[in-house]
DNA sequence: GCAATGACTGGTA
DNA sequence: TTACCAGCCATTG
């Protein structure tokens, strides 16, 4: 591949690792940083807000399973949509629950 | 090519 | 438990 497109690089990485987050799952930028190899959640975090438009980016949340204000009022709804467990209050997604292994065959 | 921005994280007080 | 600070790196103008 043109390896000349470091936009690509996102959509090359995150996007299929987003986007196989099974319904009611979420990963933190932290897992999704190092799932990728980038580790930097904030890297995450930057090119999500370009680019996460086409992808499931309420599976997506922060290391205390809250999002963003904005985000928040958005992703509740995915999240009832999906079943995904939240935390009491609904204002954040339930980790202990909700966390995903990631795509390795989570070996137990 | 440089500087600024951002949907974050972990540690310390 | 809550609040503040510094580090981290890709994307954008």
């Amino acid at each position: 591949m043109t390896a000349r497109a470091p936009r690509r690089r996102y959509l090359d990485d995150v996007g299929p690792l987003v986007d196989a987050i099974p319904p009611g799952r979420v990963l933190t930028y932290g897992d999704v940083a190092e799932l990728t190899g980038w580790g930097a959640p904030r890297a995450v975090g930057t090119v999500m807000a370009r680019h996460g438009h086409e992808l499931p980016w309420w599976r997506v949340v922060r290391a205390d399973g809250s999002l963003a204000e904005g985000l928040l009022a958005r992703a509740r709804l995915h999240w009832a949509e999906e079943g995904t467990p939240l935390r009491v209050g609904g204002d954040a997604v339930d980790l202990e629950r909700a966390r995903w292994e990631g795509p390795e065959p989570a070996a137990g």
